[in-house]
DNA sequence: GTCATATATCGTATTATTTGAATATAACGA
DNA sequence: TCGTTATATTCAAATAATACGATATATGAC
């Protein structure tokens, strides 16, 4: 009968979208999921060299991001491509930079 | 005249904005932030209370909620109440959540 | 002033994250 | 098969985050 804001039954309840922002909240991360918003696929080597980081720094990065659900990968011969994989996401990093869209 | 979708100098632009969703990713703090979504301000002892922490532990918890800019402080005699400060912040919860609302 | 209450900070042990070199795996071509 | 390229994983060291008891500070009542 109480229905209070906070309420330490719910805690839990928050343990998954904490994880998820946990899986943002670094700036390579961060950038890499804004890069694949705008370019949709995009293979390993080419955000090595575009972010210039060492090769096991970026892969550590993406396992992040893919073990969060936040990606998913496609092979294509040697190369494997990340892609965007939750809707929540994009619209979570829109509200962060502020994108301003709204056709109900 | 590249344009790519990942640059290594657009990485410290990143920064200000993990930064944030660093201190968003904690359930405790998630759920701050969403319960002072719905009651506005709120003081320290009823937050503690309902969600049955260790004082110096949500204390800790509002502190680096305030000191990522996420909420303000408002001093009414012994009691600090907490208000939110960052619209944005409030957009992003809303996007984690799937809040539907979009009235242009 | 003292006392009680609300909140903040300190100290520190524990646990988690980050980094990058080294190594492993996977796919392809010759 | 071997050699090469692209990516993933392992390992260790450094750094950062978390939790919570103990202590400090701030305010108000008396």
């Amino acid at each position: 009968m109480t229905l209070p804001a906070f309420d330490k039954n719910d805690l839990n309840q928050f343990d998954e979208p904490a994880n998820l922002l946990k899986a943002l909240s670094h700036p390579i991360r961060l950038c890499i999921v804004r890069g694949l918003m705008r370019k949709k696929k995009c293979n390993v080597s080419y955000m090595q060299e575009c972010l210039d980081i060492p090769q096991s720094t970026i892969s550590q990065h993406l396992q992040k991001l893919r073990a969060a659900g936040i990606v998913t990968t496609e092979r294509k011969g040697l190369e494997v491509n990340y892609i965007l994989a939750d809707q929540r996401i994009e619209e979570v990093v829109k509200a962060l930079f502020g994108e301003e869209e709204c056709q109900a």
